[in-house]
DNA sequence: AAAAAGTTTAACCAAACGGTTAACAAAAGT
DNA sequence: ACTTTTGTTAACCGTTTGGTTAAACTTTTT
């Protein structure tokens, strides 16, 4: 056995094939502008991973992966109901920022292949909102949030959260904002987002 | 001057056009998918069009044009905050089920093409919250909402109504529904995010 | 040190691509 | 009637595309 190699070939290809299959989508990539991205001969592309869709979803499934984890955190975790809206909102919006073609990548090639999004989601054993909808119901009875059922709730955090990064150069444009305050206002949007969700569903007293 | 002709062929190439831009984007569409759609030869797209790019443009400008009243009506319309916010919601939403893969295909193409959107927002004299902007303000001093950014509401507004369409393959695969029952929680945000968004802002007097 | 296995390259290939051409058909103008 | 313009088609063209090959180089095994 074995794996000296100090410039592994394999992960040089995987981390130039994030970059352009993330800016160009899978129909929008060339072969050719991997293998220059990653400095090697495009041959070694089929050699490591046989084909464009071979190697497109193994940049997928990396990126689905990095995501999977960020959402769990809605889904998934002890803390009550408020502390997990808010210190989701305030990870994932550091996270994207670290991460600014992430969302946007999932989301388009998704919807170019539902079928794929299907399969993945079944295969993966994955982020499944039973739990929140338990603590949501359970909420609602002891009378610390208002009625909503939690699908809605939970679609309008990942609203809130993902998709000013997803639309971004549309919303520029609408409130005509140059990058340096648009990237200010995704700040501020770290406890402005928590708050606004807070404040919509919080009773009160 | 005229125009006979029960078959207008540029129109029926705009048509085509737009059903597989919409469905494959830009780089995913193929000139000869085009022509088979509309049922005519692949050379009358260049007939007509010149290039895929000019072509693609037209169904692109067509797309936003049809949008862009819609976005409006949250922007610069003279009713009150609160019913300009429900009216758009219910309007919006039932826009974007006749036009599913609209906001989607906008997304994509400002994404893969920034330097577009800032031209084309630019030169066509296009909806701006300046007004919006206003009112939010006046709102804010008379205490009937609570402080809040114009832009920040303004996102909210928009990522509240657009991203569940944008994203559905990969909402139905985290909340595990069907497309029937999807589309049936789809209509009831026509006026659930309404009430989402003025039960966060609204001074409770 | 020789053989075997693994890695890398340049050159090549067939298919698909956007776009053009030339010949033809239908309308419109005279 | 015939000439010109407009619309339409099949065949074609050069380039780009994803993918392959065969030979060379490097590393590991024996």
């Amino acid at each position: 056995m074995s794996k000296k190699k100090d410039t592994n070939t394999e992960e040089l290809i995987l981390n130039a094939a994030k970059q352009v299959f993330q800016k160009k989508g899978m129909t929008g990539a060339r072969m050719q502008e991997i293998a220059d991205e990653a400095g090697i001969n495009k041959a070694m592309l089929h050699y490591y991973y046989r084909s464009k869709q071979l190697l497109f979803e193994a940049v997928f499934k990396s990126a689905f992966s990095l995501l999977a984890p960020q959402l769990n955190k809605v889904i998934n975790a002890k803390t009550s109901l408020f502390d997990k809206i808010e210190s989701f909102t305030n990870n994932y919006i550091s996270f994207i920022i670290t991460h600014p073609y992430l969302p946007n990548f999932i989301i388009q090639e998704l919807n170019r292949n539902p079928e794929f999004a299907k399969k993945l989601l079944a295969e993966k054993h994955f982020p499944n909102i039973d739990n929140f909808k338990v603590q949501v119901e359970e909420h609602i009875a002891n009378g610390i949030i208002r009625p909503i059922k939690a699908e809605q709730l939970f679609f309008n955090i990942m609203a809130l959260n993902i998709f000013p990064f997803v639309a971004s150069p549309l919303l520029k444009g609408l409130t005509n904002v140059d990058d340096e305050t648009y990237k200010k206002l995704m700040l501020e949007r770290k406890t402005e987002v928590a708050d606004f969700i807070i404040n919509s569903i919080k009773v009160i007293k």
